[in-house]
RNA sequence: GCUCACGUAGCUCAGCCGGUAGAGCACUUCCUUGGUAAGGAAGAGGUCACGGGUUCGAGUCCCGUCGUGAGCUCCA
């Protein structure tokens, strides 16, 4: 042997803090922990070998960056929640031996494994096998690894359907491994924990159905989803989230003040603007409107229905036929076709033909926003031409994804499209974010993110020129920059008829949802022939942008709601100001003061109810009335009011009504949303 | 759309193994005239979502309809 042979014995390893260890080559994972230290080989987990994850069991070959992963570090959680998917379904095939095993990952809030049983899992079985995944833990398994070929892998899994499916998928020379734990075995990538004792702190949730790789065409199979967390603490802060969150629904929040319903003989998915929800409605559409006028946008007003025509040549319909509300036929065409015993499916094709004519609530606003532009001659000079509209527009939810205002048939866009010259593009989405910005900067929002939608580079199903695609995605990417919040950009996203820029937020239970989107198009000045003579005086196409920051009012709002818990900004608040008269003696300065108030422009009740004062006290702030103005003798006497703020408990401010009544417009003005009144 | 769960007074919920409905809050009336998150008393209010079925008898069991909720690949 020579010297440089048994060097070759020996790797060297690179720890986090940059210092270098030469190990027998094959030490483990754990061994490495070992050699550092009794306390961090207790702790770990699992490796991270040159970036990636292994198990502490893993053999280190060559030359390597090292960390010993425990339970402080960022991907443990993941790790974890992987191994306790694991131990889930091994509770499971102990308690139903015939269960078919699908997929079960690590998800941001958890994780959960999916079954293909003769028979749903009931709640009471979900503590069942939470306690026999207690029996599971305790039995302290190791999780182990093993590689193997695909023939063995189709024994080892020929009772399981779904997994041998998986394993038609792999590609040659693609390494295949298991993981056993106790009788549990599994097609897995892992890593996974040393041993299933090291799961401690879990719970199950909630069961669910889902689609066989979600496919809506494949069988159902039965979901659990379940949490877990190194410690009693941290699950225990989690499920206490969940409860808040639940608190601040829009769909609970939203019906208890008064500000929407949603009524069965109306409609599904179909949202009733209570006075109070109309309130904050018309104060947000004032805001908007306010901005859209300062950014030269003209307001046009559209009606809900058009042509089927109109739609064959915008290409919703029949393309978007699905997500469409029925058209609606004329009536003496109806009785034509009766007449002539048209069936359902023949009446389907001819109306797709173009040979039924008639009319649809209108899936989107464009179409109609087209037409005015191209009511009129426009040169170069008139552009851009902007026109916003709150356009009401109406689609065909599955009946299952509809949900309180978030996910509704009929809503109101902030729509507006502009047309502009291919020059003129990157300057308009710039004034698209900026106008994003302002609004939800006012509303104290800052929990967005934006996904910048390019095209696939490998494909062909996009319209316009490569040159038009690279400027309008260039201008893209450069607005979001500029907006600075995170981005994401993301090839393949993008319309066929252009790219785009999505606002995304978060709901209380972590829901994402699409807010608004400002988009390219290219297509539709194309398909309706739009032109504007150029300085050459000849025609040009323009280019559209499509633009609806907020998405809708419906959504938005639902968001708003989360966001503020329901306790809006003053100037956001349906009922701004409750004055409380002590007594009766009080009641009229009382209704004074609230036409006082109201004269200046407040939006004011008074609530002179014969009820104690703790009680009127306690239905405004359960009512989120920002302000309380109480008026007993001595305010009386003196011309003031004594200020409870919101939230602020048994602190109040005694000040003269006028002195009030500034500040309170003052705050509405400036749409603050602080509600503190200052000295 | 599909799977599961749920649907009882305006709201939140109780109602066991089938024996013809109950509480709290809200509401109405009366007493009370109050000082910063529920003063007291009385009263009214329900074809138990809807439609069928089983049964001597259904809020309760079965089927269907409508509605609501959770979920329907953050790849083994």
């Amino acid at each position: 042997m020579t010297q440089q042979a048994e060097k070759k014995a020996e790797v060297r390893i690179t720890l986090p803090d940059g210092s270098v260890r030469e190990v027998p080559r094959g030490t483990t994972v754990r061994g490495v922990a070992e050699s550092i230290g009794p306390g961090l080989a207790r702790a770990a987990l699992a490796g991270r070998v040159d970036g990636e994850m292994v198990d502490l069991k893993t053999p280190i070959t060559a030359d390597a960056r090292v960390e010993i992963v425990t339970d402080r570090d960022d991907d443990a959680l993941p790790l974890l929640r992987h191994s306790a998917a694991h131990v889930m379904a091994t509770a499971v095939r102990a308690l139903r031996p015939e269960a078919h095993i699908g997929f079960g990952p690590a998800i941001d809030t958890g994780f959960y494994y999916d079954f293909e049983v003769d028979r749903p899992f009931s709640t009471d079985e979900l503590e069942r096998i939470e306690e026999e995944m207690g029996r599971v833990v305790e039995s302290d398994d190791p999780f182990e690894r093993r590689e193997v070929t695909r023939e063995e892998a189709r024994e080892l899994f020929r009772d399981d359907p779904l997994k041998l499916e998986r394993l038609e998928e792999f590609t040659e020379g693609e390494t295949i491994s298991v993981y056993r734990n106790g009788p549990f075995l599994d097609l897995c990538r892992g890593p996974h924990l040393p041993t299933t004792g090291r799961l401690k702190h879990f719970r199950l949730l909630h069961t669910a159905g889902a689609y066989w790789r979600g496919d809506e065409s494949r069988q159902m199979l039965q979901r659990i989803y379940g949490t877990a967390f190194f410690s009693e603490k941290e699950l225990a802060k989690h499920l206490e989230r969940l409860e808040e969150a639940r608190k601040r629904d829009h769909r609970v929040v939203g019906p208890r003040l008064g500000l929407f319903t949603i009524d069965e003989k109306v409609g599904q998915g179909l949202i009733l603007w209570k006075p109070k929800g109309a309130v904050i409605r018309q104060e947000l559409q004032e805001f908007i409107s306010g901005h859209l006028t300062r950014q030269g946008y003209s307001q046009v007003f559209t009606p809900h229905i058009g042509k089927l025509d109109l739609y064959r040549t915008s290409g919703h319909y029949p393309y978007y036929a699905d997500s469409q509300f029925p058209p609606l036929i004329e009536s003496d065409q109806m009785e034509r076709l009766a007449d002539e015993g048209t069936s359902c499916s023949e009446l389907a094709n001819r109306m797709q033909e173009g040979e039924v004519q008639g009319y649809m609530l209108k899936p989107m606003n464009c179409p109609h926003h087209i037409r005015i532009f191209d009511s009129d001659a426009h040169s170069y000079r008139d552009l851009p031409v902007r026109l916003a509209e709150f356009g009401t527009v109406y689609r065909w939810e599955q009946s299952g994804e509809l949900g309180g205002m978030t996910r509704v048939r009929g809503f109101t866009q902030d729509d507006a499209h502009i047309f502009c010259t291919e020059e003129q593009v990157a300057d308009e989405i710039n004034g698209c974010l900026e106008l994003v910005k302002i609004i939800l900067g006012t509303l104290g929002m800052e929990d967005y993110r934006v996904r910048v939608g390019l095209r696939d580079p490998d494909s062909t199903k996009y319209v316009g020129e490569p040159e038009q695609w690279d400027r309008a995605e260039a201008a893209c990417r450069d607005a979001a920059d500029r907006l600075g919040v995170p981005y994401s950009a993301e090839p393949g996203e993008a319309a066929f008829y252009g790219p785009k820029i999505d606002f995304v937020v978060r709901d209380v239970i972590g829901r994402e949802w699409q807010l608004g989107t400002v988009q390219v198009d290219y297509t539709l000045p194309e398909r309706f022939d739009l032109s504007y003579t150029g300085a050459d005086n000849k025609p040009h196409r323009p280019v559209m942008i499509h633009r609806a920051p907020f998405g809708s009012m419906e959504r938005f709002i639902g968001v708003l709601i989360e966001h503020f818990g329901g306790e809006f900004p003053l100037w956001l608040s349906p009922v701004q100001i409750v004055v409380l008269p002590i007594s009766d003696e009080q009641a009229e300065a009382a209704r004074e003061m609230a036409v006082e108030l109201k004269e200046a422009g407040l939006r004011v009740e008074v609530d002179d109810r014969n009820e104690t004062l703790n009680y009127r006290i306690r239905d405004a702030e359960k009512a989120r009335i920002p302000y309380m103005a109480v008026l007993g003798g001595r305010e009386v006497e003196a011309g003031t009011a004594a200020v409870r703020t919101r939230g602020a408990g048994r602190k109040q401010q005694i000040l003269a009504r006028d002195d009030f009544s500034a500040r309170l417009l003052e705050k509405d003005r400036t749409r603050s949303v602080e509600l503190a009144l200052g000295e």
